[in-house]
DNA sequence: GTACTGTTTTGAGTTACTCAAAACAACGGT
DNA sequence: ACCGTTGTTTTGAGTAACTCAAAACAGTAC
C-alpha cells in the first residue's frame, strides 16, 4: 500500500490549514474542521455532536476552545443569528451574507454582490469609522413556505 | 390648578399608547415605555435600573414581561446584535440600521435609504420568501477613536 | 363595588456559553 | 527514539441573559 491512500487526502488538507494558522494539529481540531466543512452554519453542540462520533474522548468544552481558536486564526467565521446560538463556517476569505429561515432556522449563504467589506455604507455614519456592514436576510425557506400551505390551506 | 399640569402630558401619552395597543396600564409599563424613550438601545437590565428608582416594587422579571408585550403588541422591537444583550427601541414604524461601535458598544440609528423593508434582496434567494433585510453596520465611535489615538500614539 | 381577566411577583430552571486548574500531548531539538 | 517545552484538553465550576410557572395582585368593564 502506498503511504498515502486517498482517504487521507482531507485529513492532510486539514492538518496544513491547521499547522498554516499556527495551531497544533490534534484529532479534536481535525475533527471539529472537517464536521464544519460538512456542515456549514452548525453550532458548537451540533459539531459536538458530529465530532462525538468519530472522536469518541472529545469534551464540549474542546469543540468551544477550538472553534474560538479558529475564529481567533481567521480560520472560520462565527455569526450569531437573533435568537440563536452562535454559528460557524470556514467561508472566511470574501463577505458574503446570510439568508435565514425565520421558520426552521435554516441557514443559506447569500453572495456579496460588491465583494469586499463593507459592501455598503450608512447614510450617516455619525463620526464612525465603518469596518463592515453585516446584512442578514430573514425568510421563509421553501420547505416551511409548503408546510404552512398544507397547514393552511386557502378556502376553496 | 387645572386638571393636567405639563408635567402630566407624558403620562397621558404613554397611557394611551399602550391602551391603543391592547394592553393595560400599569405604572411599570409606564415607567418601561418612558425609559424607553429617553433611552433608546437599552437592554432588559438598563431599563430596569432606571425603572427602579420611580416605580420603586418593579422586579427585572417585569420589565421582561412588559417589554416581551411590547414587542408582541408592535409597540417595541428587539434588536440583537452579536455578543451582546437584547436591546429595545421604539421606532418601529420604519425600516432602519443600526451603527454599533465595536469597542464601547455605542448603538447610532441609521436611516434606510430605501424605507421599506426588505430594503435589499439577496443575489440568489434560494427560493426563500424574503421578508426583511437586517443590515449592521460595525465600526467604531469617533470617542472610541479618540482614545486609541491617545492610547497608541502614532510614532513621531 | 364586584367580577373577570390580565399583570406582577417570586422563585426555580435553562441555554449557551466563559473561566481556571490540572492532566495530557504535539512538536522541535538532541 | 526520547525529552522538554508549551500549547491543548479535560474537568468542573461559574455566569449572563434569559424563560417558565404558580400564586398574589390590580386594571377595567359592568
Amino acid at each position: 500500500m502506498p503511504p498515502h491512500t486517498h482517504a487521507d487526502a482531507h485529513a492532510v488538507d486539514t492538518a496544513a490549514r491547521l499547522r498554516a494558522a499556527g495551531l497544533r494539529v490534534t484529532d479534536s481540531r481535525r475533527a471539529v474542521v472537517e464536521a464544519l466543512g460538512e456542515r456549514p452554519h452548525a453550532s458548537a453542540e451540533e459539531l459536538f455532536a458530529v465530532v462525538a462520533q468519530t472522536v469518541p474522548g472529545t469534551s464540549l468544552q474542546s469543540v468551544y476552545n477550538a472553534l474560538g481558536d479558529f475564529v481567533d486564526a481567521g480560520l472560520a467565521r462565527r455569526i450569531e443569528p437573533a435568537g440563536r446560538p452562535g454559528l460557524f463556517e470556514l467561508r472566511v476569505d470574501d463577505n458574503h451574507h446570510h439568508l435565514i429561515c425565520s421558520s426552521c432556522g435554516a441557514v443559506e449563504d447569500v453572495d456579496c454582490v460588491v465583494g469586499a467589506a463593507p459592501c455598503l455604507t450608512p447614510s450617516d455614519a455619525h463620526g464612525y469609522a465603518v469596518q463592515v456592514a453585516e446584512v442578514t436576510f430573514w425568510g421563509v425557506c421553501p420547505a416551511c413556505s409548503a408546510d404552512r400551505a398544507a397547514a393552511v390551506p386557502a378556502a376553496s
